[in-house]
DNA sequence: CCGATGCTTCGGCCGCGCCCGAAGCATCGG
DNA sequence: CCGATGCTTCGGGCGCGGCCGAAGCATCGG
């Protein structure tokens, strides 16, 4: 007779998981889709490494972080893209909670104007892009969510940028928290990105998931797409 | 200095909020558009009614939640799509986190069919309803998300399902937890499920958010799309 | 005008869960 | 083999927040 409670408290459970500073802080901190050691994370959060680890089991006991031994360090990473998508979505409401005037801060700029999303790039470059890209009829929808068409494919070869062999989620599209209109996420999403990174187009902020679009990533972009 | 603190914190206030069992029961209710009493979601919740007033106030303050007096009942219903979809999105990593198997029940099967996501259809009916639309060409990707071509509009037309002129919120998909697939939000689908409703397509279960699609629902769906 | 109904505010209880210090395992360096 | 480092488990303290009963405002019905 419990079945549907159990669903509503199990989605309790997993929201109130989220719902710790503490927690909250180290899956921020995850976001950019690197790994971070346990001490790490404890720092970032602001408690002794006791308690970190006590947040980290749970997380990755709910399957919302990967942890990887290496030596006597731990690496914890976000799970699944899904988790990541879910993180940009509280973001979105939260954002819109109150108006986005008082999120500004010395930070926020520039996450505005671009941020990586997990593995794929966000803010208002990544929606530009994911508009650009739409605009030439390089995606089109299908019955998974968006695909990339012939042309679109081949422009991505065109520019060197490898696809994985695995077909299946091609660039499912993620709204984006500060433009509330979506980007490109998806192994296509993925593989820009990370193409972006290796050629220098944009850099990343040692602090955060910030990026700076440099000059000559700037001209790539606008020639490119 | 603090900013980033700011936004960390505030997120993980909104997934405190959610994060609840109470009002997570009531959040869950509310899900299908519909707008109920603060005693009925004291009912839904299993609280008394000071608790539930209580939680009701603090959804409201943060915006999730909008009331609406009437005599002396309090109408409260989903602020916003925005809720609706996060919502939807913590039921797909909870039910992501394990297997999809357990969380089976009476009530889970009718659900995973077809139902009602906020103001849409949802569940393997919404995905076949995208799938199909997306593959006859009535779906093209635009610089906001997904919209409807000159033939979808011309399809929706031709059905007599009426389109409201506000031009903007089109059909932005919503990633469906049970099929981890995309289906129809959006005006276009809000358009869709009222007239499906309306026209007996499909029938609202009393208890919940689960439809039941009809015979002659069934047949209008395969020929209209 | 008075009782009934729906909802809220107020006080006080209680328990869950966050937090840390100390101690216990692992792993690496010498 | 021994100390140092990173992380975990254990035990106990404590505060936040959910919960209810009783009382206080509104609104509707007669």
């Amino acid at each position: 007779m419990q079945p549907p409670m159990v669903t509503v408290s199990r989605l309790a459970e997993t929201a109130a998981l989220i719902g710790d500073p503490a927690r909250t802080a180290m899956l921020c901190a995850l976001m950019d889709g690197r790994a971070f050691t346990a001490g790490e994370l404890a720092g970032v959060a602001g408690v002794a490494p006791p308690t970190a680890s006590g947040h980290l089991a749970q997380l990755v006991e709910a399957g919302m972080l990967a942890v990887e031994r290496q030596g006597r360090h731990r690496y914890f990473r976000i799970a699944a893209p899904e988790i990541a998508t879910i993180l940009e979505g509280l973001m979105a409401v939260t954002a819109h909670r109150q108006g986005p005037a008082l999120t500004t801060g010395p930070r926020g700029p520039a996450l505005r104007r671009a941020r990586i999303c997990y593995d794929h790039l966000a803010g208002a470059l990544g929606v530009a892009l994911f508009g650009a890209l739409a605009e030439q009829g390089y995606l089109a929808m299908s019955a998974d969510g968006a695909a990339l068409t012939g042309g679109g494919a081949a422009l991505l070869e065109r520019l060197g940028i490898p696809l994985p062999a695995a077909r299946r989620p091609v660039c499912r599209p993620c709204l984006d928290w500060s433009e509330r209109r979506p980007h490109l996420a998806g192994q296509a999403g993925a593989a820009i990105c990370a193409a972006a990174l290796d050629r220098g187009w944009v850099r990343r902020r040692e602090d955060g998931r910030a990026l700076d679009l440099t000059p000559p990533g700037a001209r790539a972009f606008a020639e490119a797409f």
